[in-house]
RNA sequence: GCCCCCGUAGCUCAACCGGACAGAGCAACUGCCUUCUAAGCAGUAGGUUGCAGGUUCGAGUCCUGCCGGGGGCACCA
């Protein structure tokens, strides 16, 4: 990457100047380059004077001078320049970023890899919905966020695995599962109720149907008596079911389902349990046992077993994460929760300093939740109360295209407000269209040149001069640098930020560029250029988990 | 009460370790289709970045307090 170049580039710029004597031998802090958001500020900035001007004792001006004069420029820059109030600017050579085009074309679908992950293995957790119902349109935020990030560091170069947890094992299938009984009671005619705090949404009628036809009434135990293990079980699978459909639809694929009650089943559970007593981290009073949180950087002691016996939640996830740390050993383990859990974090970190494992092995990303609205309206999820809005009615309204850039944009720290009348009112004018639509142009172009240019691939690149041009180029190779930001900040709203550049980028040439003209060495040209920036986009959009149309 | 997150244009949101004149989309207004897709382009308007202090050469960004909103403080998950 240039920007990497160029970062070493003043790293020895400085270092030249202090061995001259031309600036007095303080430390300097890392050099990173910026971005100038103004283009007469050129491609790459650097605000390193600036911050030497206190320990240097001068002015950042002047430093900036001394900076530009020892700095050994390389052929892609065109020109290095000192601008107040202390800034090194550099611009990139036209001839440069034209040539460019064709390694672009050379990397192909693998444009914008970079090599930052080195093969180290990761696994990102995210969703993980409790099967107890459909998805609904909040899970929508940490599908968005996981699925990008996912797709964003194996494009870093990470080995990664795509995971989700099934809590199987827990209090809530057992909620679920009794109300599945009485649903499937009813149909054969038996007048229960629902249990209390159970799930009265109509899709579990659905489900209770699902059975009957399934099973007949097989799974009917005799009045009064508890439900069966195989109405539980089959209940759970069937409930999976229906969440990896939505998952499906909108375009999200694990590598792997992990079954919580596998934890128990395997023994890694009892494992887990004797690892935190060899390290000596927990005791037992009132009954149960407790996790001693005090050294570990929490603040309270949290329970693992209950004093009935039965292990709690935190013990299910610490046992999940001694199996994901150290019996799979995943060198780096990223876990998407929502706001939500917010408080289960520090539990965690300290539970993974128990099992001895280095804290920055362990991410965890918390989103904050979805306000749903209609209009001005409020709407109050919950399962428990039965209104839910699911992904698949919302993706059904809108499509998931834009679902998943809508829900993709936002900081993970931000509030967001998702506002269904809107959502379907503006689909036709969400921004995800303006970057496929930028795409489809260039399947048009593309297609319309076939039947007038047999190939372009002699295409001399040099040619392309024009202002437009050299913008889109430039944002073309923001890619491979913008994957190295994600990956390293975890952020993933940059990339429908830069998809939307990129495609203004390209809209912008083609308002001021004819492609396929008379000039048949222009056209082959700009036809190269337009296939890059095909490429680049397609690229951008499929990180996102977006589809690339050829047409619209 | 304590902890986490947020407050930026009418709406939804960006703003790269603190850096140059705070930017997009939508909505509004004015123009541009006999020419490779007008789901597009050009332009106009829109801001005391919740409030008050502080640190700094420089603060939307860091610190303190306050106001407002969301989430969390179980032998639930």
């Amino acid at each position: 990457m240039i920007k990497q170049e160029l970062e070493r580039v003043i790293s020895e710029a400085v270092r030249r100047a202090q061995d001259a004597d031309d600036l007095p031998a303080v430390a300097v802090p890392e050099t990173t380059l910026e971005r100038p958001q103004r283009p007469e500020h050129g491609d790459y900035a650097s605000s390193l004077a600036l911050r030497l001007a206190r320990s240097a004792r001068m002015s950042p001006l002047e430093i900036a001078g001394i900076i530009a004069k020892h700095t050994e420029v390389e052929e892609a820059v065109a020109s290095v320049d000192v601008a107040p109030p202390g800034f090194v600017n550099f611009r990139l050579a036209p001839s440069w970023l034209a040539a460019q085009v064709d390694a672009v074309l050379q990397a192909g679908e693998r444009f914008g890899d970079v090599s930052l992950g080195k093969g180290e293995s990761l696994q990102v957790e995210y969703v993980s919905a409790n099967p107890v119902g459909p998805i609904h349109v909040g899970n929508g935020r940490g599908l968005a966020l996981g699925d990008t990030l996912a797709n964003v560091l194996a494009a870093a170069g990470y080995k990664v695995q795509r995971e989700y947890l099934v809590n199987d094992a827990g209090t809530q299938t057992e909620t679920f599962a009794g109300t599945l009984y009485a649903r499937y009671q009813q149909l054969f005619g038996r007048e229960v109720e629902i249990p209390a705090g159970g799930y009265p949404g109509e899709y579990m009628i659905h489900l209770a149907e699902r059975l009957k036809e399934e099973k007949g009434d097989s799974l009917l135990a005799p009045p009064g008596e508890p439900y069966a293990p195989e109405l539980h079980d089959l209940g759970v699978a069937r409930m999976m079911d229906v969440i990896k459909d939505d998952l499906t639809m909108v375009g999200v694929h694990y590598d792997r389902w992990f079954s919580e009650r596998s934890l128990y089943a395997d023994g890694t559970y009892e494992k887990a349990m004797a690892h935190l007593r060899a390290g000596g981290f927990v005791t037992e009073r009132e009954g149960a046992v407790w996790l001693s949180a005090s050294e570990l950087g929490d603040e309270k002691d949290n329970v693992l077993v209950r004093s009935t016996g039965a292990p709690t939640y935190f013990a299910s996830d610490v046992a999940y994460h001694y199996d994901k740390l150290i019996v799979r050993g995943f060198q780096r383990v990223i876990n998407v929760w929502g706001a939500d859990h917010q408080g289960h974090v520090p539990r965690m970190k300290a539970a993974v300093a128990a099992l001895g494992v280095e804290p920055e092995r362990l991410t965890i990303i918390v989103y904050q939740l979805v306000t749903l609205k209609r209009g001005t309206e409020v709407v109050r999820l919950s399962k428990r109360a039965g209104e839910i809005v699911t992904l698949r009615e919302v993706v059904e309204e809108v499509g998931a295209d834009a679902v998943r850039f809508f829900f993709v944009s936002r900081a993970a720290d931000s509030h967001m407000d998702f506002d269904l009348e809107l959502a379907k009112r503006q689909s036709a004018e969400n921004p995800v269209y303006y970057v496929q639509y930028a795409h489809a142009r260039i399947a048009g172009i593309l297609l319309h040149a076939k039947e007038r240019i047999s190939s372009f691939d002699d295409g001399d690149v040099s040619l392309l001069t024009h202002e437009s041009e050299l913008a889109l180029v430039r944002k073309m190779l923001q890619l491979p640098e913008l994957v190295e930001g994600v990956a390293l900040s975890l952020e993933p709203h940059q990339l429908p930020y830069y998809a939307m550049d990129l495609a203004t980028a390209f809209h912008d040439f083609y308002e001021k560029c004819r492609v396929v003209s008379d000039d048949e060495a222009l056209s082959k040209a700009r036809l190269k250029l337009v296939a890059a920036a095909k490429l680049v986009l397609a690229r951008a959009l499929g990180l996102i988990g977006v589809s690339a149309p050829e047409r619209m």
